[in-house]
DNA sequence: TCTATAACTTGCATTTTGCAAGTTATAGAT
DNA sequence: ATCTATAACTTGCAAAATGCAAGTTATAGA
């Protein structure tokens, strides 16, 4: 993100997170995916083309970190910082919002829904 | 919205409200504004063809209702439907979020930050 | 050698967003 | 009566983001 459009930190999040797609991932992560293929491999169908440019922004925004698991050939796993995983109540506030007032979206695992942000 | 990606209910919300500003045009119906030329006002910069749109795809999604506050000529003014006031905790764990991790990220009024959502 | 897998990249079409100007209806000032 | 201003949009076109399909690189295992 070269400039904020304001700062107000709900322009700024939108400015960062506030795609079609990056919230996705992060609820991935958050549910313990690490790897590409298994980003990939979700029902909403994200491409490998946006899923390569949002790990790639996601990690300039310090919200993803990415670590190679093994060398020959080098496999990364990406994981959220503590910044990434502190968005974790912003998560299940959509949750509770789209459970309360969209039929048949699906009720998530108590594990996400109650679970705690570390610090 | 034809059909949401999935059932999930983060992904749902993101095909709802999900782009770069209907989570603003929301924030300012949230402070209090009502009308076209408010939310144009505001230091985001929305334009006036994307704001005509999102509030029309907000209303056809019963986030927002129109009803005229004059005739001749016809003005309208915008309000949140109750479906529209519950997403008040999301928009607030954002700014947490933000006021949290992105230093500079103005703090909003307390009146904001500590409102209940009504029902 | 052949097939498979993980993790990408590339090219191009489609869709969304942004910018600037134009439109309609009306009120109030000159 | 004409002129200026305001609210609330619409329209046309350019630019950026997204989607689709195929191609690439490195390696393991049959």
């Amino acid at each position: 993100m070269l400039e904020p459009r304001s700062g107000c930190p709900i322009a700024t999040t939108l400015d960062i997170i506030g795609d079609k797609w990056s919230m996705i991932v992060v609820r991935d992560m958050l549910v313990g995916k690490t790897r590409y293929n298994e980003f990939l491999a979700s029902p909403e169908g994200i491409t490998t083309n946006i899923l390569a440019d949002r790990l790639k922004r996601l990690e300039q925004a310090g919200i993803v970190e990415k670590t190679p698991y093994q060398e020959r050939p080098v496999r990364n796993s990406y994981n959220l910082t503590e910044d990434g995983e502190a968005l974790l109540p912003v998560l299940q506030e959509i949750c509770r919002w789209a459970n309360a007032r969209i039929p048949g979206t699906w009720i998530p695992p108590k594990s996400f829904m109650d679970r705690r942000p570390e610090r």
